[in-house]
DNA sequence: CCAAAAGTGTTGTTAGTACACCCATGG
DNA sequence: CCATGGGTGTACTAACAACACTTTTGG
């Protein structure tokens, strides 16, 4: 192995995919790069790890800069390493996603980003780099991943009612889910606490309000749980995926 | 941004968690280190992405060199980033697993390694770098896997025995199975095409031999499963994992 | 009184679990 | 004839799927 050196002139960045939900959208925030490569592309928000920095406190960091957030969910999806994956030289790129809810956030764009944007998961264009595989596989990650965690919950406020948090579990899994059912699993679950609250100054009947109990969350999240409801029925999406967010997956 | 080469002076490496099934237990491949650092200490089979690789490639390219073994099923699990983890500098390194049969394998050792073998995996012991923890992640997501889609068939030989399957099943989750439950389920997978053949020189009754539809395992893989089989009396674990593996994940 | 969303129960089906005895072969 | 592992069925339970009408509020 001659010209050791060789082997030890690359970059390494970590990315960052953060869903937000919105009333009945799931969105994922990105930034205006503000310089090149790719200026004035929207990108997902991710920086280069700096010498002798752990990669989970880069990533902790980098969100952190970006959202102002701490403490967050963040999963490890993938790590991606074509050669030509940037064009400033070789850098490989290890992506993480978290959920977070977003009113509880403020927009801070850094040096490298001039504007900083919620865009709804299926309006997603041509990222920067590789980024739109990447949202990809974040994307059918998350997917997964409310199938067998009680994620999601972390996108709803704090008080909320049984047709918001199935709408989140329908705007992610992009499909219709039948409401009697989806009640009976999640009570089941035991993991709502029924506030005694409803709505006020709605149109119609006002609902429950309910909040999910810290301890039973956790517990869920190590056991894990299987969610799999269906509407066969209406099993078809509900939105179309627009031309570049095509959940290729690898 | 200053000095920006700073943070173009990082090592990559990728290393293979090969597990192998013999008889009834899960084997790992291990090499004896033939250099520094952690020079006659068992370790991982990996090594340096080359500049300008793809780090998929150099991950088969490494399984090659070691194993002889092209087109396996390989699996990224994750990235460990410590900066600390490599004594000689920077190197962050990207973990995959794969099996294998382990008959249809003969050993080729690297000029790094003087030595490769099998280890059951409950005996192995302290290993270089930060290998303990990518082996513990690893087999975590062996599990799960094995719990979702339908490998472990490649670890059995091309005809196989139902028992076989099941102490295949048994030795990767590390507990007893009920007998009948286990085929029930199997063959409701309509995976197993039952060849009409039956074992010959045994001591007992002769086994009926099956092998698998590749049509259909292809299929499985798509669509994933649900391998959720208990037995709850006997939920103990066979063995007790040694010292050094230890499930503790991350 | 109308529009809009909230709320609620039953029945059939499928998948999982527990459990114990007889069968075929080689030595 | 005995030791060894191969092979089989049934009853109980839990989870999921399908499906339609009444309730409460604001305007």
């Amino acid at each position: 192995m001659e010209d050791i050196d060789r082997y030890f002139c690359n970059g390494i960045s970590v990315d960052n995919v953060i869903f937000g939900f919105d009333e009945d959208r799931l969105n994922v925030l990105l930034i205006k790069r503000g310089i090149d490569p790719f200026k004035g592309k929207w990108a997902l928000p991710g920086a280069l790890v700096k010498p002798e920095e752990h990669i989970d406190t880069a990533v902790a960091r980098v969100l952190k800069q970006l959202t102002g957030l701490e403490d967050v969910y963040l999963n490890q999806v993938g790590t991606f390493g074509a050669p030509d994956r940037h064009p400033d030289g070789r850098v490989i790129t290890i992506a993480y996603y978290s959920l977070i809810n977003i009113r509880n956030y403020s927009v801070t764009p850094t040096s490298f980003a001039n504007q900083s944007q919620w865009h709804p998961i299926e309006k997603v264009q041509e990222l920067a780099f590789d980024h739109n595989m990447i949202l990809d596989v974040c994307l059918n990650n998350l997917r997964k991943e409310l199938r067998n965690k009680p994620i999601g919950f972390n996108l709803l406020p704090q008080k909320f009612t049984l047709t918001q948090l199935q709408s989140l579990y329908e705007g992610i899994l992009n499909r219709k889910l039948d409401k009697r059912n989806f009640r009976k699993k999640v009570i089941n679950m035991k993991l709502l606490v029924d506030l005694d609250q409803y709505q006020e100054g709605v149109a119609h009947r006002p609902a429950k309000l309910y909040s999910f109990d810290e301890a039973r969350y956790h517990q869920l999240v190590e056991e894990g749980i299987s969610f799999e409801l269906k509407e066969s029925k209406n099993s078809k999406p509900i939105r179309q995926a627009s031309t570049f967010s095509q959940l290729s997956s690898i």
